[in-house]
DNA sequence: TTGTAGGCGTTATCAA
DNA sequence: TTGATAACGCCTACAA
């Protein structure tokens, strides 16, 4: 008889389920044969549950009762298996086995003040920008017992800031957050709340909160660097949508100070503003060649656009790069795959992600919060860049 | 005076920060000026918090103080706020916001035996197979005020147990599984707690299952008629591990199907297993290419294991589809960006998706689970694939 | 329309 | 080493 028949008998006995079945299992487990027995132990709990819309969980308390024990010991055994004794533990464990049970997490979190849940709201999670960085902090959690839950914001300060009441409530007890960027409501409940958390994928030397990454400003303008160095002289640039997003402000001002530094005029600079996306980053590309004075070089915001970018100039015959050089940002997967294969900024991923993972466990367990870390992004000259 | 100032200064003071912050900001509200009252309200929880680790959020019960009514009207304004008064409504609301109050999730699912929250067990977050699908999952289940909470098993049915208590655990009121194959503790587990859950990515007429999705062993022989069509008679399969992931078996069983039908002998397929990724397409591919008696078409198990191969091809110098054709499976964004373009099987994502949040929100309103959904896929030929 | 009170499943603090 | 028992924050009959 398995376990969903049990279920049913109960149900037709108007019994609590759990009452007969861990009854019934324990008879099994002690080796005393198959009948039902009528002196079933009714305990306070004996009646049929009240609202018995349907069968639920099992409790540690049903757990207490099949192994006679109290309730504490079982959840001692779950969680401080040192003190309980041997012999004691075993019979719970089989217990816990026999019934399925399986902790009530909302519970635990209520009575625990702390659920070892740690949140991650990036922006978007549409292409792979940043699957690597959030596996590495995943995994990096994960090596201390953290769960983590993943929200997207869409490039929206107002969604983040739902995600992060949505997070909290769920009872994250830290969070990873992408840029500087957000409502200042956002910031004023973090810290009401007292939750620590960890801005990543940038490091701004005028921002004092915790944070880990890149001076994504410097990056980009070495990126330029290199293209102008090439001779390239009428550059364009395809950015996301620059407001919420401070790192594409940055990568901007960045393109922007590599000009100034080589005599030319940052109000030249053409710029399209776009979500990112292999198809806008197409779109873009294809606006720019219609201009009468075409650019030579289109420098892009990310891989993403990047390789949109690359598409519509093999489609249009456009030759990459010949008549124009094309590059991205952030060094993904895609950008060695597409041909030629892309120049990029390289972007640290995994150590960013990994990193952001350490800098929270420490702040939850007491450590300061006033760490910030930069990390090198370095560039990779591939194909996709050449001379005027 | 912020509220991090108000912090500060009811630990000094040894009190429930909330209790002064309550009453302070009331008579803000009230416009009573901002003078620190004596005469504070110091009611049953007016002592400090026991344990006063940090300031804990507020409660329910700090919202009800602040604005004079029980605990009880102020949940109902948040879940129910049509059973209560304009004038109260407004009352409460104002403090809630003033207090930035967000509800406790654990304790609000404890009372409520219902979370609003769905879980989604993908195989793997790394490549962008589920992507599109889950998105659209997503945003059909945010239409019915559901949050989805996402985990990945890596391809490892153990793993996948583990997830699945996890979710189970946190609350989630029913699930949404990728194809039939998990272990038997899995869908014990799922009956015994009685969670909603349905089987997507795959359709196959011998399961009873809920499920929505499409014939993957179908799709991939209707592919396989393609290329043998096009002459080819020596081909290859790069295929993903089959143990635990019945699409990649059955999509090696639709190319056996195809090339029995052709007078092929299915035991003459190369086939060559390995995880999902750029860089093992890539692997695979060399290694076929090193063989005497080369495939003259490669088909792959997704489009990143063609990415792949497709990459490794350019760097050999193999002529695609001159000397080596080359196919994918899922029509990704990357298929139609590397260059040629791949012969893939498009994969109705979207639908599977938002499918399966229609269903599964369904069968949580007590719709019966009998529902078993087939989607058509439908080849996708590009310059990938050439005669022979 | 509003308030009172019991209970949801755990953990943690005391005693025993 | 174990067992009572009081929180934890919220929802929801049931009463008023």
């Amino acid at each position: 008889m398995n376990v969903s028949a049990y279920i049913d008998l109960c149900k037709r006995l108007h019994l609590a389920w759990c009452e007969i079945s861990c009854y019934w299992l324990k008879l099994e487990l002690l080796g005393e044969g198959h009948a039902l027995r009528a002196d079933l132990d009714m305990g306070k709990s004996g009646q049929p549950r009240a609202s018995g819309k349907r069968p639920s969980s099992p409790t540690l308390e049903d757990v207490a009762r099949m192994s006679r024990v109290s309730t504490a010991t079982v959840s001692r055994c779950l969680n401080n298996p040192s003190q309980v004794s041997e012999a004691t533990r075993e019979q719970v464990l089989k217990a816990v086995n026999a019934l399925g049970y399986a902790p009530n997490f909302g519970a635990r979190a209520l009575a625990a003040k702390r659920t070892n849940t740690f949140g991650a709201i990036i922006p978007t999670m549409d292409n792979a920008i940043f699957a690597r960085g959030l596996q590495a902090f995943q995994e990096e959690l994960g090596r201390h017992g953290v769960t983590t839950l993943v929200a997207s914001s869409s490039y929206s300060p107002e969604l983040e800031e739902e995600q992060i009441r949505a997070l909290v409530a769920r009872g994250a007890d830290a969070l990873l957050l992408i840029g500087h960027d957000r409502t200042e409501k956002s910031y004023a409940f973090l810290e009401q709340h007292q939750i620590p958390y960890v801005v990543a994928w940038t490091f701004n030397k005028d921002q004092a909160r915790p944070s880990i990454g890149f001076d994504n400003r410097k990056a980009m303008a070495s990126l330029t660097e290199h293209v102008l160095r090439q001779g390239h002289r009428r550059i364009a640039l395809v950015s996301a949508p620059k407001s919420g997003n401070d790192r594409a402000r940055e990568r901007c001002d960045g393109v922007h100070d590599a000009m100034m530094a080589n005599g030319l005029e940052p109000a030249d600079l053409v710029v399209i503003e776009t979500p990112y996306s292999i198809s806008n980053g197409a779109k873009a590309f294809e606006r720019l060649m219609e201009q009468t004075n075409r650019p030579t070089a289109v420098l892009c915001g990310n891989d993403v656009l990047a390789a949109g970018a690359l598409t519509m100039a093999n489609k249009l015959g456009v030759d990459v790069p010949g008549e124009v050089s094309i590059t991205g940002f952030d060094d993904i997967e895609i950008a060695e795959i597409v041909s030629p294969a892309l120049t990029t900024v390289h972007v640290p991923h995994r150590n960013m992600g990994a990193g952001a993972a350490k800098l929270l466990v420490g702040m939850r367990n007491g450590a300061s919060g006033a760490t910030r870390i930069e990390l090198q992004a370095d560039i990779k000259l591939r194909a996709s860049l050449g001379p005027v």
